[in-house]
DNA sequence: AACATAAGCAACCGCTCCGTT
DNA sequence: CAACGGAGCGGTTGCTTATGT
């Protein structure tokens, strides 16, 4: 038994909404707000709309202290940090961004973020990562700190900002994961050996950084304000799946994402470090 | 100037989650 | 405990605008 449509698709407009439109929906709500029931409100507001066609209509466009046009630097880290913890969760992200919604942080990162991150160009999918990061790729990830040459295992890069220092929902949890490889405060560095080639005997070490502020949520162990660098002088630039494949593929950091994902509630976590 | 292609973004679709009955 | 139904979410679509040829 399939489910019964939200609303009757043959008496509902689709498609752009007019500036009609626009001001009842948000002259209702602003009067008599939601009431907790988007499928009645359209036809209490007057509107030949489905409820969720409202919804839509209301958090991504109506709805007060909404931030249009351009995204900050700060905001691109964030989306760049998050986006590398916790994937496309983009109500959480846009959760730490305020006056973003869900829907412009992924439209944001489809069409240019990943590209800037990923250094495509307008013209071309895919190309080879030049011999130095993009400039602005790495003012990204790091922005108050200059580029330096990594030789492992002593090289650390200097940490990320705090994610929003006093904002942050799971600031205040004390749990901090020290990597075996090398840390500092929040952050943990790990160096991924990708080996050297027969050929042309260029080495190729990959540095990833990844901050840390763990926490407990719906009885799994979350963690965010992390991000990654690479740092290669081989590898074939990517897309940023295959990017994310060094968050969880068989590297140094492998076992430390797997535990995390494995630890299930508080005490385990707190056993699991020994408190 | 006209057409083709790419980029940007609003909106829709279908699924999952979760509260209620 | 199962079924139902609404809310919310992420992926995708398709229209509009910008840019290139």
């Amino acid at each position: 038994m399939g489910r019964a449509p939200c609303c009757d698709k043959a008496n509902v407009k689709k498609g752009p909404w007019s500036p009609e439109e626009d001001t009842k929906l948000k002259g209702f709500i602003e009067k008599n707000g939601t009431g907790g029931n988007w499928i009645a409100l359209p036809h209490k507001a007057g509107l030949k709309r489905c409820g969720k066609s409202c919804r839509l209509r209301w958090l991504n466009y109506l709805r007060p202290n909404l931030k249009h046009g351009e995204f900050s630097e700060e905001e691109d880290r964030i989306i760049y940090n998050l986006f590398a913890a916790i994937g496309s969760r983009w109500s959480i992200i846009a959760s730490q961004l305020p006056g973003r919604t869900d829907n412009d942080i992924k439209n944001y990162w489809n069409t240019k973020l990943k590209k800037k991150l990923l250094g495509i160009t307008s013209t071309s999918q895919r190309k080879a990562k030049p011999q130095q990061p993009y400039p602005d790729q790495h003012d990204l990830l790091f922005p108050s700190t200059h580029h330096q040459e990594i030789h492992l295992p002593t090289a650390v890069s200097q940490p990320f900002a705090p994610l929003i220092p006093d904002q942050h929902p799971l600031q205040h949890l004390p749990y901090q994961y020290h990597g075996t490889t090398e840390s500092n405060g929040s952050m943990i560095s790990f160096s991924i050996d990708q080996g050297c080639s027969s050929s042309d005997g260029n080495c190729t070490t990959t540095q990833l950084n990844y901050g840390n502020y763990g926490g407990v949520k719906d009885d799994r162990l979350i963690f965010s304000g992390g991000g990654f660098e690479i740092e290669s002088t081989a590898l074939e630039y990517s897309y940023e799946e295959e990017i994310k494949q060094f968050l969880i593929s068989n590297t140094t950091v492998s076992p430390w994402i797997q535990s995390l994902n494995s630890i299930s509630d508080h005490k385990n976590w707190k056993d699991h470090k020994g408190m």
